[in-house]
DNA sequence: CATTTAATGTGAGCATGCTCATTTTTGTCT
DNA sequence: AGACAAAAATGAGCATGCTCACATTAAATG
């Protein structure tokens, strides 16, 4: 048992990439888990030797994308601009290299939203749950802002980033200029709300 | 021809009827069309001469469920109370009028979320988006707040309520205590941000 | 090389959402 | 009632995501 794993990681990379070939040229509901395997190269009950669903090829995929779209941010540390700044160049510079896999990620988003179970924010992986949000964790207390309590502000946060993502997946303005109005009013939202009261409001009821 | 539109009434109601339970009981993915025919006592084809899909049942539900809850706010006239705090009672109540359906309405919710397409707004069917964003839009108009362009304000507002919704729909602490405190943040972020600038930001980049 | 064991690949087959050609029911007119 | 047309219902059948018992290949051992 020694390079065992080279010809499972050949086979795996190889699903990977008809996939991502498939979903672009085809979109997510006619890409097929039989045309992926055939593009493969492969029986159709080998895709699920390596991913549970179909669902999982597209958060494979869309998990590498961003990890790799994310990984040279400079740092979560103290920048020279302000704290809305900082958070849209960190989200804002992913998107932009996400570009070339919007016409399949405007359908896959599908899968990233849909069970919507109570850990909102690990849906879409470790890798992004990791990287981004320990990136905006950190941005932010570079910026000395007191949050809100823990669970509340990643719920925010990813409220805020997913339904930009998912906005941004589908939109089709010229340079995204929709996209970009939505950040800005988002991220004014997201950082004003940080200076907030940090217990639990009551909006005026008993 | 006359009272043809009876019996078509009636095996609707059998079938939204029969989704209501097998929905509740079985949740989303267990409720077959299958099964939902049976509990109705019809043919399986019968159900999508009614429903085009699955997933406009639970539509249809939702919309149903929503509008009933919905229907005895008072008015978008001008309130005794703050901005937040009317837009909160425009929100809570409704939910708390869900809370029956809340066994069903956490895997159906996927089905709201799912296309993902650009007008995001319309997804829910008219019945949501007439009631519940035209008193918004009089709510706020009520309080005297500018606006930001309307596409954005629409998608801002609706991002809070299906994020708030969605939450809600697998919150399962006591009293939904989760969700009343996301909803509180969401809600000051939102009113925050009607007084903020109402043309393009730029965040600090060229 | 021969055997054994583990890893990997296979594709027939299942359940499901949905379609559609056909059958059954309903209503109208003579 | 009988003939006809429109409306409604039917269920066999299709494509898809996914499973699983089995076949094939590769690695380890004698």
């Amino acid at each position: 048992m020694r390079i065992t794993s080279n010809a499972k990681a050949a086979t795996r990379q190889r699903i990977l990439d008809a996939a991502t070939a498939l979903f672009k040229s085809e979109g997510w509901h006619n890409a097929t888990t039989r045309s992926i395997a055939v593009a493969a190269g492969i029986a159709t009950g080998t895709v699920f030797n390596y991913f549970p669903t179909k669902e999982s090829i597209a958060a494979s995929l869309i998990a590498e994308a961003l990890e790799r779209a994310e990984g040279d941010f400079p740092t979560g540390q103290p920048q020279e601009h302000s704290l809305e700044a900082d958070l849209f160049t960190l989200i804002w510079s992913g998107l932009s290299k996400l570009r070339e896999y919007r016409s399949f990620l405007a359908p896959a988003a599908e899968s990233i939203f849909s069970p919507l179970a109570r850990p909102l924010a690990a849906r879409a992986g470790d890798a992004i749950r990791v990287g981004h949000l320990e990136m905006m964790e950190a941005i932010i207390a570079s910026h000395g802002f007191p949050g809100p309590r823990p669970a509340v502000a990643v719920q925010l946060y990813w409220t805020l980033y997913l339904g930009v993502f998912a906005f941004w997946a589908a939109d089709e303005s010229p340079g995204q200029e929709d996209t970009l109005a939505l950040l800005d009013h988002s991220l004014k939202l997201f950082v004003s709300s940080l200076g907030m009261d940090q217990g639990r409001g009551t909006n005026g009821r008993q």
